[in-house]
DNA sequence: CTGTTAGCGCATTCAA
DNA sequence: TTGAATGCGCTAACAG
């Protein structure tokens, strides 16, 4: 009895009409090299009489067990998250690995909190790689819960997930070192803390309290560099944007530098912001690094053409690193290399 | 037999458990509703003693006939289709549909040619969505040979395929009567003509030689205005650039605008380019519309911020639109609306 | 509300 | 090189 909705042609109606087995007319698709080439042609001629549009790929998941396709979680909308040229590199990087192995990449964007759940849990996919997200998000837990593999990158890390990134504390506290060297008053353009995004400047506020894991490394590791100078951290002045554009840099930084005292050390959490505090400087007529030393973070292009001191590390490699935690079965985290780029806007 | 590997927990197991039949343990999961809170209670218990991770996706698939799925296929690698802002918004569509009916996205980006044809037929999708491509690419024919429904965005159309965007013609004709009006010599800034993607400034070329159908539509709107402004289309400079990016457009601008006669009014076929055209004329102080009209196209932000006058049409609507006409089974091309949005870049 | 039956379409296993 | 049997894990359809 076929579908009726798409009077789907199977296997062993092609195999019937070429005159052969069932099997014979699978391996003609799956193993040609496994069959006489009388055969193939008979199977072939009758595949193509009948319309036959190929092994369903569902019926082929079910019999060997694999999906052919890995998940790939985003902790926000698609508009976010696409928006993010970091976000980018590391989808081009699973994508890459997943052509490589012949594999599928299915997105799963967070839309809203109880249908994406479910979203999860019903993906045909053979394991999900989850885009940096918030401490305790439901779709971690929902992805870990079906007992696929799971790669977060970034964080939060969780038992039954591994984890792939760079070390954001030691990275952060080896340029918040350069940046904040010399510094009267360092001052920190972040990320958001919250899932709340709230715009704010904050006077040292505790790492810990921050739910976005990577935001809250760097942020600890800044804090460390503070301490390494000799600055207070409780004076340190951290302007939170609530997205990562520059925009935000821009405005959040404007805030900064119209406090008293004015702060003459700027550690940013990504060149975009970076981009956006340059633009900020600028129109007050600030130099850098003479009147305020200025990092960004990822060594995009627009550190390059600005002359920014940043923290280099490559998001493709860390997506392909993710892809292939999967697809070949490894199960330790892995830790990505990264690199302090010295250019003009820091000492 | 349990599979080996991953010693996989079964519904069967479940209900055997909980001392109730399967069908009471997959209502459990699929339509709780229909099931006495107190079996509910002894499936979940049952479930949670085992460690089930919840219905196997990929038979669910094969039995329920629909993959859950739906597949985006992009002609080319994904660093070039995510950097196209237009691409994004046309993924962000897709995506908000796919959510709201509970469907995956699934993404095949192009990237060698046997390979690709084999991923498409292997993928598990209801449907697929082709991101505008180019006449005759072999990943069109194999999503229509597997019989499920293919929307093509943009172009090319072809039969057992759905097309979805804009009278690009007409869209072109009528935004080059803008920019052309009045104009002693206009030019075209133009989209790759073929995937040889080679960038030059031809003098009116045949627009029936280019194999990306919205750029051919485009030019042959083009070549309408001209006509209906008394130009000669074989005078008319067209500056081909490779990618669709600020910088090419200002290149290729600088190129258009260093040869006499010198063009006077400029038709680009993207924001982007007409961005980087607005660069190129700064440059060397030609001022807008006086000297040189320009037009873009798209309606993007940098449009508004530069004052061009452009196109605009709604990527987002289009890619929801896309969704839709594969998960509801419309049958019918759609045409979006579209619009000239006139700003001071032009008269 | 619960259970029985009967496959969905394919490929692994083993025998011929 | 080919074929027969079997069941992957699940759920529609129908009885009870």
């Amino acid at each position: 009895m076929r579908k009726s909705f798409s009077s789907r042609v199977t296997l062993a109606q092609v195999a019937d009409r070429a005159g052969v087995s069932t099997m014979t007319a699978s391996y003609t698709f799956s193993r040609p090299e496994r069959v006489s080439a009388a055969s193939r042609e008979k199977v072939l001629a009758a595949a193509r009489a009948l319309g036959y549009g190929g092994p369903d790929p569902s019926a082929r998941s079910l019999r060997r067990g694999s999906a052919g396709a890995l998940g790939v979680i985003l902790g926000e909308h698609l508009t976010y998250a696409f928006d993010d040229p970091q976000a980018r590199a590391f989808l081009a990087g699973v994508a890459d690995v997943c052509a490589e192995q012949g594999h599928a990449m299915t997105i799963l964007p967070v839309v809203d909190a109880g249908a994406d759940v479910a979203r999860v849990r019903a993906a045909a996919v053979d394991g999900y790689i989850l885009w940096t997200t918030e401490d305790g998000a439901p779709v971690l837990d929902a992805a870990i819960a079906t007992h696929r593999p799971v790669v977060v990158h970034g964080g939060p890390a969780a038992a039954g997930a591994r984890l792939v990134g760079i070390d954001n504390r030691a990275a952060a506290r080896a340029i918040g070192q350069v940046v904040f060297a010399g510094a009267t008053l360092p001052a920190v353009v972040s990320f958001p803390l919250t899932s709340a995004r709230r715009a704010q400047v904050v006077a040292g506020p505790d790492p810990h309290g921050v739910t976005f894991p990577v935001t809250r490394e760097r942020l600890l590791g800044l804090q460390d560099a503070a301490r390494d100078v000799g600055a207070r951290w409780s004076e340190v002045l951290v302007a939170v944007c609530s997205t990562n554009d520059a925009r935000e840099g821009h405005t959040m930084t404007a805030d900064l530098m119209s406090r008293t005292p004015r702060p003459d050390a700027l550690a940013t959490m990504s060149d975009e912001l970076a981009s956006g505090a340059v633009a900020a400087l600028d129109a007050v007529g600030l130099r850098m690094p003479r009147d305020v030393a200025l990092t960004g973070w990822d060594d995009a292009e627009v550190a390059h053409r600005l002359g920014i001191t940043t923290v280099a590390q490559s998001m493709r490699e860390q997506g392909a690193a993710c892809a292939r935690q999967i697809l070949t079965g490894t199960t330790s985290d892995f830790s990505d290399r990264w690199q302090i780029i010295r250019r003009g806007s820091s000492n």
